[in-house]
DNA sequence: GGCCAGGCGCGAC
DNA sequence: GTCGCGCATGGC
């Protein structure tokens, strides 16, 4: 039998790139591929994406997207998930150099709208692990209770949903070595899918939002204030969360000297960016790391010198 | 082969 | 409330 043929098109998207926002790290399941075209999963849907001047192309595996905001044709649900026609508002202070550095470096970076279940499994992951081992980890979560999908002869899979996730224990993820992580998220997949247990589809943002501060207020889900933040910052629209991890401590320590716990520069930097918190700390974020770490490009870059399939890969050739 | 990775949870203070 | 340590695994 053969497959569908993809839904193709373009979206227009003015002071955006498309590059800065898929390798910034935020999401784990794209990837570009030797071919020039990000590949990825999102909203149960696999996509190509690629931006030439002011518009973005797409290929899709359906004509319609379900979200959590409703269903959305793909050129609405592409506006909508990149944010294009979102740009931040930030202004730099007079005299932040760092700030305004950071900024012209990541011109055009959105924050994506992640799925809200996927963020909060994919960040308690993250803990403490390699961006590399996290995104195995999350592909392997796929690939094992996800449906497969095909676009252009890749296969790819959609992410569990709770009920799904929860059918495994701390045992099942244990011996799949996820470590000490394992618990957490058996506890935290089954706390979500306890919680939604019956609800009508879509589940709506503030359903989302009462089940995440559930998780944070429930010890052992591996929700705490990074992750938390995080979840807040991705999926649940609160644009003024700042997730501090060792990166952003070492940042606001020398370029703005402010020391503290995790929880006092995590005020700080919300005080100081106001409603455009997350944008600020991440431009910082990147350029920071830029100087100092591996760059932003850099796993784009290998993937695409390799040309074999990788762990970065969202995909397989059929 | 040691150090650390986009921290969290828990027990001592 | 805050500080320190252990936690499992794999990259570098």
């Amino acid at each position: 039998m053969r497959a569908a043929d993809p839904v193709e098109g373009t979206v227009a998207a003015v002071d955006f790139h498309l590059g800065h926002i898929l390798a910034s790290g935020q999401v784990f399941r794209w990837g570009r591929d030797v071919d020039g075209w990000w590949k990825g999963i999102a909203c149960g849907t696999a996509f190509h994406l690629r931006q030439e001047g002011d518009r973005v192309f797409y290929r899709a595996s359906a004509d319609r997207v379900a979200t959590c905001a409703g269903e959305m044709a793909v050129p609405e649900f592409l506006r909508w998930y990149l944010r294009i026609d979102e740009a931040p508002g930030v202004r730099v202070p007079g005299g932040d150099r760092y700030l305004r550095r950071a900024r012209d470096l990541l011109r055009g970076f959105r924050f994506v709208r992640q799925e809200p279940f996927e963020c909060v499994i994919s960040y308690i992951l993250s803990v403490q692990a390699h961006m590399t081992l996290t995104k195995r980890r999350i592909n392997f979560l796929a690939r094992t209770l996800g449906r497969e999908i095909e676009l252009m002869g890749e296969r790819y899979w959609t992410f569990p949903a709770p009920d799904a996730l929860a059918c495994l224990n701390g045992r099942d993820f244990r011996r799949h070595r996820f470590g000490w992580r394992s618990e957490r998220v058996a506890t935290a997949a089954r706390y979500v899918a306890d919680t939604l247990k019956g609800a009508p589809a879509p589940v709506g943002l503030e359903r989302w939002r009462e089940v995440a501060d559930g998780l944070r207020a429930l010890p052992g889900t591996g929700v705490g204030l990074k992750v938390g933040k995080c979840i807040d910052l991705f999926s649940l629209e609160r644009l003024d969360a700042v997730p501090v991890d060792t990166w952003v401590l070492k940042l606001a320590r020398e370029w703005y000297g402010v020391v503290g716990s995790d929880a006092a520069v995590c005020a700080w930097a919300e005080a100081r960016g106001g409603k455009w918190a997350g944008y600020v700390n991440e431009y910082l974020f990147v350029y920071y790391r830029e100087l100092n770490g591996p760059s932003l490009y850099d796993r784009a870059i290998s993937f695409c010198a390799s040309g074999e399939p990788s762990a970065e890969l969202p995909f397989e050739q059929v």
